[in-house]
DNA sequence: CGAAGTATTGACTACCTTCAAAAATTGTGG
DNA sequence: CCACAATTTTTGAAGGTAGTCAATACTTCG
């Protein structure tokens, strides 16, 4: 009934994602930005669009006194930098080392007229990227602290997991901190409920930057219902 | 710099809300919508899109067990309804008595196949749309329950407020509850902050579903930092 | 006027945050 | 390659903000 997929909330970018392809975009060198490294900044000249090849960067907002609130994590296949005025709408930086294709912002627009069916398609893109924010919505409102841990949990297992003796495993290159600012928790509250789910053995936690999912209908259980 | 306009938050829709002209569509006499009355579920064939001539509706999501988060208030001007898919992603209901102008969907999507400049208008709002929902994350993510109720108060005041003898009033159509799901907060959290904000002289209560904010640039600062 | 729904207020609780320190990991320069 | 510094993560303790439960007041509506 519902059609959201399970990796939608990382899909969400500066103003619009699209995981499409760049029809007639020139067809650039992908660029390496190294971990921590910054593409843009709220407020500056939206010139350039970033479709994301290789590693995951972060979006985010800065409140005034420094809280922080990421929108969103974008996995190879993502578009972000996208405006719909000439300006940057949010912060955005490598998480990892990444490698990125960089097109310049024309390269969209004229798309536009030459390609309508290439506006159609972004505009559905952007109605389930609204669709995945409200999602979102849910989370940050509504959920308690296990819960948004097990949905972000699941939601990255969903999209990048790998099946390993039984477990499903994989990454997760940000630290603490950028998951807490995604999910409106503080850095101890991930970390602690973190490890309540491996010492409940729901998942296993063989370094910082990785998780195996030992359980993964526990998990799915959790991030609905704690 | 940053150009998101103070309303915003209410224009957020079942997926995309514009508030631009529905050109070429048929039409139809505004069909009257009694308080309470639901507009459609989510699930439902998407059929219809919505333009709300007067009076507000509210559009929702709710969980398993019953709570519940509300993603948008429509106001005159604005259209709930838009699907990327065959099915509607939200609920949508009349909060006060309304006027709604009934569109068929195929209004609309026609209408991109005719006029491609309509449809990159309508990726315009789609993306402004993004935009203002990503200051909603900031709100339910990071901020107090001061701070909530603070902005989204600013919010209607610069939508809908009317000077008179020196406040700044307007009326509150939606229950306190509805705030309270809009703001992920408890309905006794709305009230007390509510009283608070009485007490501390910002704001005037002549009646449940009226406002007059004696303090706007008060309630403004309230909005960023408590 | 009485009933039902909504709003306010109070008391208590709990979840999460904050502050603090220790442990683990990563990075850097010798 | 190792030692040391810096950063990140974990864990602990204490406190606060907001939630829950409950009772009362207020509105609205039949």
């Amino acid at each position: 009934m519902y059609v959201t997929s399970p990796v939608s909330i990382f899909k969400n970018t500066a103003v619009v994602s699209a995981n499409v392809g760049v029809g007639g975009a020139t067809h650039t060198q992908p660029v390496h930005f190294p971990a921590s490294h910054p593409l843009f900044f709220e407020g500056d000249d939206a010139e350039f669009v970033y479709e994301i090849i290789e590693g995951v960067v972060r979006t985010s907002k800065i409140l005034f006194d420094g809280r922080r609130q990421i929108l969103s994590f974008g996995y190879p296949g993502d578009v972000v930098g996208l405006s719909h005025d000439r300006f940057y709408h949010c912060d955005c930086e490598a998480v990892s080392d990444a490698k990125l294709r960089v097109h310049h912002k024309n390269a969209f627009s004229t798309n536009f007229e030459r390609d309508p069916s290439f506006c159609n398609e972004l505009l559905k893109y952007a109605a389930s990227e609204v669709n995945s924010m409200q999602e979102h919505f849910i989370m940050l409102g509504r959920k308690s602290a296990m819960e948004k841990v097990a949905s972000f949990l699941a939601a990255l297992m969903g999209r990048v997991g790998e099946n390993k003796d039984r477990r499903i495993c994989f990454d997760i290159p940000m630290p603490r901190s950028d998951i807490a600012d995604f999910l409106g928790l503080s850095h101890e509250t991930v970390s602690r409920t973190l490890t309540r789910l491996r010492l409940d053995g729901v998942i296993d936690l063989p370094s910082k930057h990785r998780i195996c999912v030992r359980q993964p209908a526990t998990l799915k259980a959790l991030a609905e219902k704690e």
